[in-house]
DNA sequence: TATGAATGAGTTTTCATTCAT
DNA sequence: GATGAATGAAAACTCATTCAT
């Protein structure tokens, strides 16, 4: 909603109709799966979010579940960082570093893109499609984590000497299980699992 | 909870209104919570699963939300793991085995264990009672996981130098991580991981 | 709703929860679906005619098109003279006395009857719950025409010499084909019609 | 309706607004009727029907009601053999045989035809115009039979003695009649009533 | 004590109609 | 002229809670 997007004049003032809107029902439907959880989204409560009329929601979407599953996925999908992670090869990116700024950063740590991560990881269980695109856009990114260790491991004699897709699997989940606890207990000192990680990796 | 349960058959030959009942519709909604998720489940499921009356549940549970969170909590506690992981302080169990026989066991591989863990999880950030009580449940277990960690490297050499606190937060959330992705992407080598898990820990 | 039951304040003391409600809710609907045609029927508009809450509905039924489907069979059922016809074998019925008086009955013409009669022959094409159980009733019925007519062609000579059976289904077609007609068109003189049917059948 | 259909190529070319698109609509409507019901037909169904965009139907008719209306009237005044009935007086046709054929011919047995005939009856009652005009149909139609009736009567000492119009509503009203039944009772004979029709008119 | 019938607020969904382009 | 996106009123249905028995 308030992302970079300066050209969005142009858009809206081509009405409603367009793609913009589209996009405007995702957000907030993003936005209350974060707020309320999967099950307690009210399709009037996202056309309300979105400024828009509760018509809106059934003109655009089959239903409250399309309308669910293509939010989180439009959420989850701009949110992995796959390119990021395997990006500049020229400086082979220090895999401890762009963890830690992954566990960190901005976009991760984002309470609607960790809170969709959660609730959509849950409901898949409940629905093939979704489960299948999660598993689709997780595999990716394993992949690339993988890369990204066997990279490391290759030019860096510092680094542990493990199977990387193993490696890669276990990073990818320490990321969502610390979100998961840190939203629950405020006590957790994220910093110091991180790094406890660090030192885990580089000794 | 805690009544004493010598007197069970004397109790449950009274019906509903026996401890018996109670557990009952907790194990019914525990079990309903990790099948539907915690927003679609219905108090007439709940009774239904647990064969008992729909007029049960509110009988026995001042309404919906209370049965949802009594049922998650008492599935949790039973399955956190708190005696365990410090138990035989003669032989300093193995961290690593310790770790290894948590991420594996048939308690903490339970479905429903899981699924309800998961789900309160997410659940707790919006009920104040349910977060407290989760947080409690989960600082226990950090911290008896902290003084495992810190015993194995008083007393093993070999173990990494790093805050304890920090390494017990790592580890209480890989495994939550773990179960998160192993139920989406049936790809996801959980062996694998729980092998790197161990070469980082052991060397 | 008017109908001869004296003993119905003993069931109706017995609250709304019994049969009594059920079966005001089919005759309300019954009443709607003559007056207003199938489709229009409202489940709020049911409930209102009936002077009960709106839930009542989705309580004593599964859905609109059951509640229909029973308020169609129910009032059909009741209206169709199934004993009546081959009733008292002593003194054999003249078959177009027979004929004549169910023309003209009281319940037979009942708008209600005849209005959720058509209705539900129509929709009996989109219902095979429906189609079936009206078929039934509808076999039932020509069977035990086509015996009258087998009687009276063994017992009068005056009698046409025709299949019983075609005779039968001619005779029960007339009828609604009549109540159609003569809903529609006010000039239509349904007593010439019935006159020149005995005038066919007596010679 | 009844615009000269000679230059149907250019006016066809010019898109909706030609006389050729309502027609579609009309066909596509009235076969919905037939197959849903009359309540249950959406503006938006026909117009995929007829292969046309939706905007189409409110451009061509008032309303839902008004598109219903013509598309029924359209349907039932093609069929109702008006001509047909009195037309070669002549040679004047045999009663009988002319019921069967009418009974048994493609036009009066299409499933379309006759499932919007009986919607439209039916739906006449609530519809004032639609009665009026129904009723009119009707009414010329029982004339032309009346008329058929009498001459048969006059030239062919075989018919039946009894008033024209009288019979004319009786045979109009079987049609209907045996349509209905037929529809929704596989086991009825058809054959068999037309038989015992014969029978009945011929001796 | 224990039950389940009853209630009605709240939710999703459908769809005719409007109207800007 | 023609289109189809947009709207919102109205519908069916769900379901936690209440309460009489």
């Amino acid at each position: 909603m308030d992302k970079p997007d300066g050209q969005d004049t142009a858009a809206s003032r081509r009405g409603p109709g367009s793609e913009q809107t589209r996009v405007r029902l995702l957000r907030a439907a993003a936005e209350l799966i974060a707020e309320q959880g999967w099950g307690a989204v009210r399709t009037r409560a996202v056309a309300e979010r979105a400024g828009l009329p509760h018509g809106a929601v059934s003109y655009h979407f089959r239903g409250k579940q399309e309308l669910l599953t293509e939010a989180a996925l439009y959420t989850v999908a701009r949110a992995v960082p796959l390119e990021g992670l395997v990006g500049e090869q020229g400086t082979p990116p220090d895999l401890v570093e762009l963890i830690e700024g992954w566990l960190t950063g901005a976009e991760t740590t984002d309470p609607v893109v960790t809170g969709v991560g959660m609730e959509a990881m849950l409901q898949a269980e409940r629905d093939p499609v979704l489960r299948r695109r999660l598993a689709e856009l997780m595999g990716r990114y394993r992949a690339a984590m993988t890369d990204l260790v066997a990279n490391s491991q290759r030019r860096r004699t510092t680094m542990v000497r493990t199977d990387p897709a193993g490696l890669a699997a276990l990073l990818a989940a320490i990321g969502d299980g610390l979100f998961l606890h840190a939203r629950i207990d405020p006590e957790l000192d994220t910093e110091a699992a991180i790094t406890a990680l660090r030192d885990l990796l580089t000794r």
